[in-house]
DNA sequence: ATTACAATTTAGACTAGTCTAAAAATATAT
DNA sequence: ATATATTTTTAGACTAGTCTAAATTGTAAT
């Protein structure tokens, strides 16, 4: 059995995230972004983390999570994913405002509380942002999602998740009625500022690249 | 607002539980004893507590808890009751296996959190040991239970809650069938060792004194 | 290949919470 | 009332996690 601190999960959680849109190694300083702290700070965490297995860690040169550590991540991801459809789901929160508890309650440390939070969920995929969740196992069933913004004029769409999830942003899709699950179809994209013209519920609206390219969507069809 | 860590929330909830008992000054001792710390470190906790004024601190004498430090200390015992029905209720915990994970849940801070967790268990005023719940304003609504022990010969009651909350009592009370809401008859009571015939649902069992201290029940046809 | 700049690490210090060991205050027993 | 025992507090040290400031390493440009 692995004990981490709140702390380590923490710093476990940010580089998960951002290797996952990076690739390669992860630097000290996008992780002190991240978690909001100086850079020397997080050096010593490093330490901590690589001393323990769960990072690989060479002075100077970044971080990559071990299988460990992934695993690890994950489930902190898994957890707090749960936790969201949880709030949103039972306790009637907006998806804009599950992320702060969220962040509480994916550090409690119970086997059997996920386990049955799943199953009293009805054993969610997809988080209310439309991120999956990750399975007990660490797996990640990913949909073919694109940004809307890469989407083919005159097709169809449904809409599985949000890039940013600000507060601003998830608002503006509540004013417009968009949610996950929600079908649109793209009449017309302009040249000059790549807006679009969007059909939802045959009301047309026109969305700014700004905000095309903070929705994914799945084409109708596709398997 | 008050911004209380979630050390000085268990020193509280410690303070606050002891002084249920004691009525008098609560003694360091006892606080470290209940936390399980030595004396040193609880002296150095009252002291912050005291500049909160969350407590009224006169060295070598003792504390007890201001009416700040009271509704604070309430607070707590409200979420840690309110999670154990959750768990009983919604994921199949035994009642038996809350109380772990109800520590850690109780320090989630989130007002809404609570106020929709309350009405998604419906309003519950006890939890599945049979103690009351705190309202939000910190009113605990007291009903007026015996111990089992002390009861008369001959009377029927209802179980309503149990002293001691270990897991082995627990087992014996769920291994009989016995739990909150339970009815049961006095048929009789022996002088010696004080032990009783009672009977549940037509099965009549004996019960050692050890066992009817530690079992609350309140009269039929009471008010 | 040198220089300059940015990123990273080290060194040393701080806070919250804990501890041990010693000192001080209180309580108890004769 | 005095000696003894118990309780509580103080003093000083430790750990986890953080910080600032200085030193080091890596990178990019000429």
């Amino acid at each position: 059995m692995m004990l981490t601190t709140l702390t380590e999960e923490n710093y476990l959680k940010a580089i998960y995230h951002i290797s996952q849109s990076t690739q390669s190694e992860v630097s000290t300083n996008a992780i002190a972004q991240k978690i909001d702290a100086k850079a020397s700070s997080v050096t010593d965490m490093l330490k901590k983390l690589a001393d323990k297995n769960l990072i690989t860690y060479i002075k100077y040169r970044g971080v990559h999570l071990t299988e460990k550590g992934r695993l690890a991540a994950v489930d902190i991801v898994r957890k707090h994913r749960l936790w969201e459809v949880f709030l949103v789901d039972k306790l009637n929160f907006a998806w804009d405002e599950v992320h702060d508890v969220a962040e509480q309650l994916e550090h409690i440390k119970s086997q059997k509380l996920i386990n049955e939070l799943d199953a009293l969920l009805d054993f969610p995929t997809h988080d209310p942002h439309g991120d999956p969740i990750p399975d007990k196992n660490g797996q990640i069933h990913r949909t073919s999602k694109i940004l809307l913004s890469q989407a083919e004029v005159g097709k169809s769409y449904t809409c599985v998740g949000v890039l940013d999830s600000s507060s601003d942003f998830l608002k503006y899709l509540d004013k417009h009625k968009i949610g996950i699950g929600t079908s649109l179809r793209l009449d017309d994209k302009e040249d000059f500022d790549q807006s679009m013209n969007i059909k939802i519920n045959d009301v047309a609206i026109v969305m700014s690249k700004a905000i095309t390219n903070n929705i994914y969507v799945k084409a109708h069809n596709e398997n």
